[in-house]
DNA sequence: GGCAACTGACTGATCGTCCAGTCAAACTCA
DNA sequence: TGAGTTTGACTGGACGATCAGTCAGTTGCC
């Protein structure tokens, strides 16, 4: 162990077993929800004991928050390098940023997925909830990437309104909602024919249906 | 009390008190989720023995599933009548089509609103879960409808394929679910200018996006 | 009197939380 | 340097609360 990586393990909740714990989380948070999940499944499948997860977290709560900042942080730091990327090189078009909009989403929310799922419904959750904990949290770590988006679409879409901006994002959240939740329906309703763990495919449709949402609220 | 209200009453689960049941369970679960929802709040919302719930519905699955059976029978009812409407009134047009799938829900939804939410969040959170209880209940009470409809959006844009009618109709559940969690950030995103408590407005944008974004999926 | 509706105290399991205690590494000072 | 002290990550059993579910008993209408 080296003298970095002793500091390391020292930091509160930043060491290796706390990282351990917030994957574990997240497993569980998502494939339970909330209420359902158990702290004592989450230490379990984090190899630690049940006392570990207070020492490190204090409680439930708090645990959730860190485990959704922690992903949280990365999902919006990709969408913003990505939309400020695409404003660097010049005018703004509606399907770029409706792509910057929702890939970093899939990516980091399927590349964790185990039986489909992940982070990525952890959000839907999120999304839809209107309790405290998950309004505040939507409100902290959501909300400002929202307003840079919906400044976007308006820059692309210069006959767009402000109130009409601001559906045409909360739609188009909707819409990626569909494909976040991996709930395997679209399979069901297509006798196979759509796969809804392709995000690839997925957003091969996505992104022209939001974009053909938008033009149509666009007063001309 | 009438001879027919005594019937009914006998009639397990169908009488008064298994009603009062089923309404006090609707807010319980849309506010605090199925997990999160105790049956003795039920019990005590209802006015009733907690005991009282296992006799009319044996357990806590059952109470939801009887639950959500009622309201979902009222949505879809009015959703095919209003579908078998359209179809007899002439050709097909998209947007009475996206009208007719959303308003029954609409309606249903806001009627027993109290905090805002009521069974429409039920819906949203049955939509996007992947447990087996929410799958096998949206199989039953909504692929069946779902199926109409799509089939309704290829016979108003005959160029839609099959594959691109069902992702336009999940898109479009995606969309309206945006309007039926009553979250409360349109409002906040938006400094005050929209309001996902106005069913009427918020009816009034996503009409002509959902349709702008079905016609864009279509090959011309 | 019979039967269905209904009650409420009860059970065992499980929950989040707490806490006394262990242990190894870091620090202190002679 | 090395014995003593302190620190902090970590453990696991115990706590009270609360959960879904059970059941013997009561009520009220035919």
């Amino acid at each position: 162990m080296t003298q970095q990586a002793q500091q390391e393990a020292r930091e509160a909740p930043g060491g290796a077993r706390a990282d351990a714990i917030l994957d574990a989380a997240e497993l569980v948070f998502a494939s339970s929800g909330y209420e359902g999940a158990a702290l004592r499944e989450i230490a379990e499948r984090a190899g630690v004991a049940q006392g570990l997860i207070h020492y490190h977290f204090g409680n439930k709560a708090r645990l959730f928050e860190k485990m959704v900042a922690r992903r949280s942080g990365q999902i919006n730091a990709a969408r913003a390098e990505r939309l400020a990327h695409l404003r660097a090189e010049g005018a703004l078009h509606l399907e770029e940023i409706v792509e910057a909009l929702f890939r970093p989403t899939i990516e980091t929310g399927l590349e964790l997925a185990e039986d489909g799922g992940g982070f990525a419904r952890i959000l839907v959750s999120m999304a839809n909830s209107n309790d405290p904990l998950a309004r505040d949290m939507t409100e902290t770590y959501y909300d400002p990437i929202a307003h840079d988006y919906i400044a976007a679409l308006q820059e692309a879409e210069p006959g767009l309104g402000r109130a009409d901006a601001v559906w045409a994002y909360m739609f188009a959240i909707g819409v990626g909602m569909t494909m976040m939740a991996k709930t395997g329906r679209p399979k069901r309703l297509s006798d196979g024919l759509c796969d809804d763990g392709d995000a690839d495919a997925m957003l091969a449709r996505i992104v022209p249906f939001i974009c053909g949402g938008v033009r149509a609220l666009v007063t001309t």
